[in-house]
DNA sequence: GGTGAGCATTGCTCTAAGGCAACGTTTTTA
DNA sequence: TAAAAACGTTGCCTTAGAGCAATGCTCACC
């Protein structure tokens, strides 16, 4: 159940066994279904989420009902509704389980604490908003001023597996273009 | 010259005189003019820039020669091409003082020798990926599904100064509109 | 395992907004 | 300070792609 979440933290900083064991020791496992909304509207998200298996999509809807997914992450990632987590505000977004998973949940107070504890972990934290914040920069260059061919010429380059992972409705939210069109684009190649 | 900058880390942390003697020090003024480019395309990018006065953009140009503008710093806040001074990677866009400006300026050495040292200066580091990370987000879900007055209406209300502030092509380019289109709705409202 | 809700696909229509061009204005440069 | 280059504005035309609707498919749920 822990070798994803330990090979991960190995992938990103030195460290030893028993720190390595302490840190899986914070994370609960979570079994959730099919398109199960983990974060609400409102709710106020107070945990980090490891994906050992299934895919993550955050999402929110907007004042005419229409969907925008802003991310999307699978099996050996970190994910969160990461201002809400901050700030400790309301999301104002979803976090779904697009497909049955297995998550491997802890709570913010034990994620900061760690942060604050040991070093390695803090360095880890630091890489996951580098990161964060390099990916959303690439999205949104990558996004801007793209017709709707372009952009999924774009996600194949960047994520081959997204658009075989993910529905065409969800897909289509996320490149900001009408399901129908995306629809079109795909039976052309 | 440096009492912006003063301010700005005191409003980010707790921190003792002679440590914030110490960050200021780090930090060397550079004069620049009117759209002159700091940060080339191909270069890899090694400094932070505090803005004192004037204003910076970021953005870069595509294969067809179409300039894409993905952020705007202004007075008191911190700027660079994040992912360049990260991974030491050619920065593959621009870094340009779009008015007369006064940068304060951090290599990256001394930038990550100040995050080692000082844990108040690794907060602020922390806090300025978190906000990068955030501001992002909402710019994701700001732009997302809106129509062309819908985004104009979106950057009044939450940056007032910055149709003001920035030409219409660079606004235009920020918005991922048209400059025509641009033009057209500012003269409607 | 049968039924109902939601999703994908595709044709048709319509509109928001881009491209182009012309003109006036502002900015840059020599 | 005069010429040249770049930018802003506006009119006209064109088009990518959204919206809608009909059909067939898939999947969740009892």
């Amino acid at each position: 159940m822990y070798s994803l979440l330990k090979s991960y933290i190995k992938s990103q900083t030195e460290i030893n066994e028993e720190d390595l064991q302490f840190i899986c020791s914070c994370f609960k496992p979570k079994l959730t279904s099919r398109n199960e909304i983990v974060v609400d509207f409102n709710d106020i998200c107070d945990s980090y989420y490891f994906i050992n298996k299934g895919c993550i999509r955050l999402f929110t809807i907007n004042t005419e009902g229409v969907e925008s997914s802003r991310y999307f992450a699978f099996e050996g990632m970190l994910c969160t509704a990461l201002p809400s987590f901050i700030d400790q505000k309301p999301a104002c977004e979803y976090l779904q389980t697009i497909e049955k998973s297995e998550l491997l949940v802890i709570s913010r107070a034990d994620f900061y604490s760690l942060v604050e504890k040991l070093p390695q972990f803090g360095e880890i934290y630091k890489r996951i908003l580098e990161l964060g914040f390099i990916t959303a920069q690439k999205r949104i260059y990558g996004f801007q001023g793209f017709d709707a061919l372009e952009k999924v010429r774009w996600i194949i380059k960047h994520q081959p597996h997204f658009l075989l992972r993910v529905s065409n409705k969800m897909a289509a939210s996320y490149l900001g273009i009408s399901p129908s069109t995306l629809s079109r684009i795909k039976s052309k190649l």
